[in-house]
DNA sequence: TTGAAAGCGATACCAC
DNA sequence: GTGGTATCGCTTTCAA
């Protein structure tokens, strides 16, 4: 038996046609349980298997979705690839990882147009709006994780997107350090042009402002675990130092915690507080207390797989969906003496 | 323009015949530059990219190799997909990933096979003997990430694997605790009988052995933060605690650490040494000072594509590689106070 | 080097 | 419900 069996082969055993083999193996089709029973018999006996290629290339679907990335260091990303995958595979659907630099994802776009995928998901990364368009005009939806389109360019070929509510997720922390009455409140920046970035923050400054008072220091850790305990020192330079610091990550803020507790020989929270954003494994926060802004992997990757699903349809507009975010406080062990 | 254009259409365009479109997309194939020039320009203008799916239909090779795994919550795996979707995206291959549970793998292999993929690359999973056979029926080789295929079996359809080398490394831990003379060193295992595990526990007891003493104490974590935290509680009751513990892999030995410094207030390594396996990122074992074997996904992914890549070839035997594996002091930042 | 034509393995539309 | 046939987009002989 070299490579699994054909229709054809199947037909013949069955001694019934090619379409009757199809049929069979194609849910709701019209098919008496006679044949049916006589297909699948054949097909159990040569180890037959549709080949997928195949199909899609008739059926112009190819139940395979693109998902991009750019680095796994950050523990979300992990657990996105887990529940994408799982879901869609729910539902006959898979995944093909695409790994791509910060910014050549066009290059990459070009690859995944060849495996006439179904839809696109990127994360963590962002697409030109001429891609976009090429996608569009393919006819084949791309959804943006955590990630919000481009606005300064053509809002016509402006693509899906799913977010938190990282603005009112900002307000939140600013609320909940003003009222644990805290005095200088440091924001550490992922990249300070991503939208998700520059979201938190405008929360952040703007519950601050209202309340009467000001981010107290500033420092960009561009969402890498090094740069973050970096920009953790610079904020803690000089007599006057910061009591509590929102992060615009969880990811980054671990790394600050690393060099607070380490190097600094600060209590948290006892000593400072940190509060971060997002949503990562029990492994990662491990022996902290750590206050942060949960957007739901669970949640979001539903809303992913809604929003590809409807963009499939021809002519619909994109689409944001922006799910709920929520402060929460964790600590998987009693916090450290 | 709809669904990207075809080779059909760029034929046309180019006044030459799809032969020529065809062979233009081919390197080395025989076409002159002429010609050449005529089918790019053409394919520029109307956005032309091969169609993957009618093209591995009728090559018989899809360049998608499956990635199998179970659950990512272990750093150690996200490294993984990231690096070999990376490495084997330069050589024109892209990664479908499967999520199976532990032991259901056979469900997956099924639907693995439909989408004719060229190599399957089993990590934290492994498949029935008769599943094996199957694949290998279909000329789709697979390869065992960090597994080693069951002996138990017939060994007649054995299927390649990468490994590090398990047991020299429990040698080499049970050697470095023995010369910081430690006396009560306790092991904390994964899967009882997973091949990683067993290795690793093997070269740790022999060593012991050797130098006249035994583990002190052990107990089971299951691959699993939750339990493994669990675990190094029950590691640690009664008068004599250990005072040393090899952890079957560092995605455990951090939830051991977080226990050992929070909630016994241990501190490491001066009150107890803590050595893991593996290879995670530095945002994991992040504030702690954590001996470990490492076993570089660097070196196991080039490994695993190569045995892929031979593998393809028929009638080749399986083969199992077995990467060095390290003992490596780590720590990112100055250890707490 | 080039073009015409024969498939690759499935689905879909058609009469029956 | 069933079988024949065109077709999906491409690679690959085979003549020219």
């Amino acid at each position: 038996m070299k490579s699994s069996a054909t229709a054809q082969e199947v037909a013949r055993l069955a001694k019934v046609s090619q379409s009757a083999v199809s049929r069979s193996f194609t849910p709701g089709a019209s098919v008496s349980e006679d044949t049916r029973a006589k297909v699948m018999a054949a097909a159990k006996v040569l180890g037959y298997r549709p080949n997928a290629m195949a199909r899609s290339l008739i059926t112009r679907r190819s139940r395979i979705i693109a998902l991009v990335m750019s680095y796994l260091e950050n523990q979300f990303y992990p657990l996105v690839i887990e529940k994408l995958s799982q879901k869609l595979q729910k539902q006959g659907y898979h995944v093909l990882m695409f790994i791509s630099d910060l910014d050549e994802a066009d290059d990459v776009i070009a690859e995944i147009l060849q495996y006439q995928v179904d839809g696109i998901v990127m994360a963590s990364t962002t697409l030109s709006p001429a891609l976009a368009k090429n996608c569009q005009d393919a006819g084949v939806p791309i959804v943006l994780f955590n990630r919000v389109p481009d606005m300064s360019a053509q809002a016509r070929y402006s693509t899906s997107s799913v977010t938190s509510d990282n603005y009112r997720g900002g307000r939140m922390v600013a609320e909940l350090l003003l009222s644990r009455g805290h005095q200088r409140m440091a924001f550490l920046a992922g990249l300070e042009n991503s939208s998700t970035n520059l979201e938190r923050e405008r929360g952040f400054n703007e519950a601050l402002q209202e309340a009467g008072t000001n981010v107290f220091r500033k420092a960009i850790g561009y969402y890498s675990f090094e740069r973050a305990k970096q920009a953790t020192r610079e904020l803690f330079v000089g007599a006057e130092q910061p009591d509590a610091i929102f992060v615009a990550n969880d990811h980054m803020a671990i790394a600050s915690m690393d060099v607070l507790r380490c190097e600094l020989g600060l209590r948290i929270p006892d000593d400072v507080s940190v509060v971060g954003f997002d949503d990562v494994p029990q492994a990662a926060w491990g022996a902290y207390q750590l206050t942060t802004v949960v957007q739901s992997v669970e949640n979001m990757v539903v809303a992913t797989i809604e929003l590809l699903h409807e963009q499939m349809q021809r002519d619909v507009q994109p689409r944001n969906i922006v799910v709920p975010s929520q402060l929460v406080e964790r600590a998987s062990v009693r916090p450290a003496p």
